[in-house]
DNA sequence: GCAAAAGTGTTCTGTCTACACCCATGT
DNA sequence: ACATGGGTGTAGACAGAACACTTTTGC
């Protein structure tokens, strides 16, 4: 270890929450109230305790915004250009959660909101390339496993979970192949249930059962009929 | 941001580095001359300097140690248990790179070497888990782009190829399979020249363009003969 | 009965796997 | 001539993509 200028440096965690809601993919911003950057939007974010690891801080902060935990949350990267905070040498390392809108019980203010991914405001620092890069690595990872279920409500039928998953993708899914590859997916359970829908056709509900995420690809199972 | 406690972190890059010699995955260690972990043996680190990010930190701090650039470097994960690092608090941004072993002109001492994965020395702070996280990684990126060539010759052997990927995934490959999936790669370029070999019969040499690593899978394109 | 979303199979194409023999060279 | 690694093809299984009509309900 040869260098000893470390003195100024500090390190904070970047949440990068995304949620399902009025048809829209919505990331939470935080309005900020000092400079730099007064009054641009911002994710989440807060400087990392002595006695906490990463993954802790993030969770931490997480629930200070949301009051929601036990949710999926991975670390992204760790952005460190020394221009990208104004007067400090800031090394932030940033996290990425979806999360179910239901589960979230936030006081929606001018300070602190849902914003769509596809209408983001002026963001402070390097948010923006933040996010842009959560919603890549995101798309990577959804074609390995299931993970848009973690938008969806406990129970949820197979249309909304194409939409979530074109919604993340950015595309449109064919729906017979959709179907038949969801309903193989390892951990999802078919109910007995169906939508009291206000007209139409009732649809089926679904659940998704605790599984690994880590999973190098969806695997498929067929499951037996109840 | 709401804490302000970040005084006494420290932040470091790590850099795991690994080559391809005496038919071994090896790994450049470095003895530490000073406590903690006083004559453990750690991967090649440093502090991160005020003026640089961390990419750059990582390519300064290769370079410094073997004298080699312009490779493959990825980020991997940052690392920020606060035990990690006795009486301090030291995060790291660890970073992975692949290496040509013919390009590295190092001077093995008894405080600087290449060591085997398969028989590493006692290790200081988390590099052991950091070393074993690369790995992971790097077979995960395997399946995807032909990263492995980064530890090649210049010109290399198909067979040569295959060990490489064989000691990378740590399983047996068939020649025939993986030749057909090697020849339809992106970038690999036939040469019209053979292996002069004390004996048996010659091999066709074959070389890498300058392709983007990123792409999301090799693609399969027929190259014709020239 | 009609509007609207739910639900359902087959064909085609391309990739992955498994597998065994001949070839070219140096000695 | 033989030992050694270099080099080649095919058949079957499986996954992904394209594609259209019937069913069920509320109104």
């Amino acid at each position: 270890m040869i260098f000893n200028e470390t003195k100024t440096h500090e390190i904070t965690v970047d949440v990068v929450i995304v949620t399902l809601k009025n048809d829209a993919l919505q990331v939470l911003l935080v309005k900020r109230t000092n400079e730099p950057f007064k009054d641009k939007w911002a994710i989440p974010g807060g400087y990392v305790r002595l006695s906490e690891n990463l993954d802790e801080a993030a969770l931490r902060i997480l629930k200070e915004r949301t009051n929601v935990d036990n949710i999926y949350l991975e670390q992204l990267y760790t952005f460190g250009d020394p221009l990208r905070y104004p007067n400090a040498r800031v090394i932030t390392c940033a996290y990425f959660a979806l999360v179910r809108a239901e589960d979230i019980n936030i006081n929606t203010t001018t300070e602190l909101g849902w914003h769509k991914l596809s209408e983001l405001p002026p963001l402070a620092f390097d948010h923006k390339e933040i996010i842009e890069y959560s919603m890549k690595r995101t798309r990577e990872r959804l074609e390995l496993c299931p993970v848009a279920y973690q938008l969806l409500h406990e129970k949820f039928t197979l249309t909304e979970m194409q939409r979530a998953y074109e919604l993340i993708m950015g595309k449109k899914l064919d729906k017979r192949n959709f179907r038949k590859k969801a309903l193989a997916t390892e951990g999802l359970i078919e109910l007995e249930e169906f939508t009291k829908s206000s007209s139409k056709r009732p649809a089926r509900l679904y659940t998704f059962a605790n599984i690994k995420l880590n999973s190098k690809r969806a695997h498929f199972i067929k499951k037996e009929k109840k």
